[in-house]
DNA sequence: GTATGATTCAAACGAACGTTTGAACAGGAT
DNA sequence: ATCCTGTTCAAACGTTCGTTTGAATCATAC
């Protein structure tokens, strides 16, 4: 390994990584097998351990090569929005377009493969693998901090508990508008399918519609919905 | 001899039912083994064959019993509504309180495990497993279309592919909000623990912003938009 | 050529999985 | 006491899992 780079075999590593990365989306970690893997990649049995070491660590790695892109395009859409504001806070809707449209954007991207991992990645925020999760935090708490900071910068006046729990809320219906179309599809049969393309512009819609939502009343008074059914 | 073993009193079904719910949750399915379940149920292994038949019948009787009342709760809520309108379409808001708030009710049962089995159930909603998702599509059939029969009433104007967008996004939202709150302590650790009674107004007043929020200008070109409003 | 290190391969490893078995135990009703 | 029915139990079943092994193959430098 004088000055050769990373770069090991063929293609085999790419072609685990791709095989797993689209059986991981279909069939969930666990359900997933090496032997399930290395019969679709077309490899041997052993190439995974021998590539990655263990069958977790290429879970990792299958997260990494993709999440490593995801959160430096996110950071560049956020610095490209605050080099133009010049120092002064930027509008919620630039901030909230600059991290979920780089993820829709990989969403449609089907050429490279993108569009499998952000379903794959959507079905992982609410991953019990404790290991999985773990891994996922370290990897998202520079993004999240960074965007986290903008919004406060954003919205001097609201509670930052709250912008923290409707960034939550947002996080969940983008990953459930991208991982769960197969659950809309159940919900409405008749449904046919669409382009990533036409979702952007609707989950944008609702994301600011429910960003930009009167406070609860909550914070003056508590206060029940009324919903008295006798 | 050497220890007492306390003698189960109680219903085996009920405890192993408790039991899974709990390792469901934590684990998932498919890394929750039987062994652990009859373990933490104190129960013998072959117990849950004997009461259930198999490990597949447990996860759906784990979730029917649950379901059944949700569900249950969910029309009620909304027939009580539909009673007071006499007839008249519902306002948005009714409907969306209807639905998310038994959701957020249950939530907040600390007592009888409705809890830990809405983390489950928003875990779920994204769940590889086929026959799993099958058995949920199925269980939602009705309440879902009657639901959606009635935000159809409510916003005339709007297309209806819209309306089950956004039904779907707000699914996400809510299922995001129960069920990774963990997630959202890894995002920001100094987080105060999570009152299911605070969340609820929280969560209410993003799903009604997105819920309004004004439609992408791709729909608008081809209609013109009434904005209903509660 | 041969040597050397990286990669692939068939085969096997022990462990854990869901499930099945047949005996043991319980408690009424006859 | 006996039978019956429902339930619990320890043990084992066959399968599949992730991982390891050691030899075969390939590529490149000597």
């Amino acid at each position: 390994m004088s000055e050769a780079t990373a770069k090991q075999g063929p293609d085999t590593r790419a072609r685990i990584l791709d095989a797993a990365e689209v059986l991981f989306m279909t069939h969930g970690f666990e359900a997933t097998s090496m032997r399930m893997i290395t019969g679709q990649a077309g490899v041997n049995l052993a190439a995974v351990n021998y590539h990655f070491g263990s069958k977790d660590a290429l879970i990792q790695e299958v997260f990494r090569r993709r999440l490593t892109e995801l959160n430096r395009d996110r950071l560049a859409a956020l610095e490209a929005e605050e080099a133009v504001a010049g120092g002064a806070p930027l509008k919620p809707s630039k901030i909230v377009a600059a991290f979920f449209g780089v993820s829709l954007k990989m969403t449609a991207d089907t050429t490279h493969g993108g569009a499998t991992f952000m379903r794959l990645l959507g079905r992982t925020y609410t991953e019990p693998n404790e290991f999985v999760r773990q891994f996922l935090a370290e990897e998202y708490a520079e993004v999240v901090q960074r965007f986290m900071d903008a919004l406060y910068r954003a919205l001097p006046d609201v509670p930052r508990e709250e912008i923290l729990w409707r960034f939550h809320f947002m996080m969940g219906a983008m990953s459930y508008a991208i991982a769960g179309t197969d659950a809309l599809k159940l919900f409405a049969g008749d449904f046919d399918d669409e382009d990533p393309t036409r979702l952007m512009p609707r989950l944008m819609s609702f994301l600011l519609g429910g960003l930009r939502a009167p406070l609860p009343e909550e914070v003056i008074e508590s206060r029940t919905i009324r919903r008295d059914a006798a």
